[in-house]
DNA sequence: TTTCTTGCAAAGAGTTTGCAGCTTC
DNA sequence: GAAGCTGCAAACTCTTTGCAAGAAA
């Protein structure tokens, strides 16, 4: 079975790029914290673990070319700064996410619970979506089992 | 009846805030353009036709002021740019917006379609919801009707 | 050799902050 | 005259760009 990393090459190639070493350990990072909604700085010393003489310009580049290829998501949660999320293979669609206000914590729906409003929008306003963004803020269970009454 | 402007006065007065000019002239601008999504810059340049000795860090200092308020929601769009909308008077939950991909108009939903959607959050995930941000990027029904295979 | 890619430093865009002066109560 | 507010300029943060040098085909 082919990796994920050999999959990601070959989509670079057939867009004529290269797996440089450096977007090579850009892309590692970014296997190795899928979890994480990293910014371009997080990535960046991430990557100066394996790479250290890479520059911060590499990694936006390497965040851009990714981007433009739908390999990763660029997204924003409204602090002003960008954050990158791998796609799931084969997910033509965004997912969501719940971002807790105690605790900051982001975490992922993979389902799609919007087939029915996106409906609504095409029906009722008249507009085709091709794509989504929804996040939700508010409390996550682990905040709320631990008691947020202590919170400051 | 009592006006909007004069509501906002109340709720600046009742967290000991002033309604000086240079906010006034702001809150006037923001509801003259309730239909736009302004940036600060935007909402700077409209600001100064009325009272051109305004400064920009002015007009970002109420718009911040604002938005703590809860007068008008700051919102985000990926493209590095805040911007500033007038929250519904009543409404405590975010609106939803759709972005036409073709010609870059932003148009507002006012009802919550989500109901069934948080409910399962909150069902599944154990996540208690506060507020959404929810965002469609599609083709609105102008840029459908206007025939879109002629856009390059 | 030609093209792509990189690291560095500088530039850019958007936003925030320090501060002296001005209002307002 | 104390507290709040303003305009200006400088500072800051995140991101992009120009360019000379390096790597790959």
């Amino acid at each position: 079975m082919e990796s994920r990393i050999e999959r990601i090459k070959k989509q670079l190639h057939g867009a004529s790029y290269k797996l440089t070493p450096q977007r090579e350990a850009t892309v590692l990072v970014l296997l190795e914290n899928e979890e994480d909604h990293l910014s371009a700085e997080d990535v960046f010393l991430l990557v100066k673990e394996k790479a250290p003489e890479i520059g911060l310009a590499t990694v936006y580049r390497t965040l851009e070319l990714l981007t433009e290829l739908k390999i990763v998501d660029k997204i924003n949660f409204g602090d002003g700064v960008s954050r990158y999320d791998l796609r799931q293979e084969g997910a033509s669609r965004f997912h969501h996410h719940l971002i807790c206000i105690e605790c900051g914590k982001v975490a992922e729906i993979q389902e799609d619970l919007l087939g029915d409003v996106e409906k609504i929008v095409e029906s009722r306003y008249g507009f085709t979506v091709k794509d989504h963004w929804l996040t939700f803020h508010g409390v996550c269970q682990s905040c709320k089992s631990s008691g947020n009454e202590s919170k400051k």
